[in-house]
DNA sequence: AGTATGATCCAT
DNA sequence: TGGATCATACTG
C-alpha cells in the first residue's frame, strides 16, 4: 500500500468534470480544525458542469458574488447555504474561466467518529452521520466561512490511499433535487459505491 | 425594498 | 408531505 498522497491541484484542474467525480469515489476526504482531524471515504459525488449544465449555478454563464469562485483554477472549495439550513461542499474544478464543481453527497468516516457524532447531535454512529451532503459538512465542521479555501492547506484536502474501486463498482446515475433542470436532470452524472451503506438515502426524482 | 426559491433533512 | 430558516438572485 503506497503512502496517502494529497491529491494536488492537477488532479482537479482537469477539463472533464464527470471523469473527476467519478475518481473521486474511494479517495480520503478530511479536515482538521483547531488540531481535531474528521473524515473518511468518498462513496458519493455529483459532477457539474459550468455554463452549459441547467443545474449548475453556473448556468449560462452567471457570475454573482455566490458563484465567481466556480470560476477560479480547480483545486479550492466552494461551500453555500442551502435551505436556509445546510452547508454544501463542492470542489473546483477545470481551469480558470470555467465554472465546473463536484458536490461531496457522502462518505464513510474512517477518523475522528466521535467528534463527528458530536458535531452531529446523534447518540451513537449511524449511517445518517454523514450520509448526505449536508450531513457531511456537519459532521466535517465545514461552513460557508470556508468557500474559496485552497484544498492543498491544512484545514480541508483529498487524499490517494491507492484503493482501486474497478468500474462497475461504481453506480452511476441521475443528480439528486435537480428537476427544474429540465433534459440536464436526466444526466447520469451521480456517482455512489455500489453497496455501501454510507451512501445518501435520497433518490432522484423525474 | 420586496419576494420567491432552493444541488436538504427529518419528523409526521 | 410539509416545516425549518435564510442567503441569494431576481424584480420593480
Amino acid at each position: 500500500m503506497p503512502a496517502p498522497r494529497k491529491l494536488p491541484d492537477a488532479f482537479f484542474a482537469r477539463p472533464d468534470v464527470v471523469t473527476i467525480a467519478q475518481e473521486l469515489i474511494g479517495k480520503y476526504f478530511f479536515t482538521s480544525f483547531d488540531g481535531i482531524l474528521t473524515g473518511g471515504m468518498v462513496v458519493e459525488t455529483e459532477a457539474y458542469s459550468g455554463d452549459n449544465d441547467a443545474a449548475c449555478h453556473a448556468h449560462l454563464g452567471r457570475r454573482t458574488k455566490r458563484t465567481q469562485i466556480m470560476y477560479e483554477h480547480g483545486g479550492v472549495a466552494y461551500v453555500y447555504l442551502i435551505y436556509g439550513i445546510y452547508s454544501l461542499f463542492n470542489i473546483v474544478t477545470n481551469t480558470e474561466g470555467t465554472a465546473d464543481a463536484v458536490l461531496i453527497r457522502a462518505i464513510e468516516p474512517t477518523e475522528g467518529l466521535e467528534e463527528m457524532k458530536l458535531r452531529r447531535g446523534l447518540d451513537k454512529i449511524e449511517t445518517r452521520l454523514t450520509a448526505g451532503p449536508g450531513l457531511v459538512t456537519q459532521a466535517l465542521g465545514i461552513s460557508t466561512h470556508h468557500n474559496g479555501t485552497h484544498l492543498q492547506g491544512s484545514e480541508i484536502w483529498f487524499e490517494d490511499h491507492g484503493k482501486v474501486i474497478p468500474e462497475e463498482e461504481i453506480v452511476a446515475g441521475p443528480r439528486v433535487g435537480v428537476a427544474y433542470a429540465g433534459a440536464d436532470a436526466l444526466l447520469p452524472w451521480r456517482f455512489s459505491l455500489k453497496g455501501s451503506k454510507w451512501v445518501s438515502k435520497a433518490k432522484p426524482k423525474y
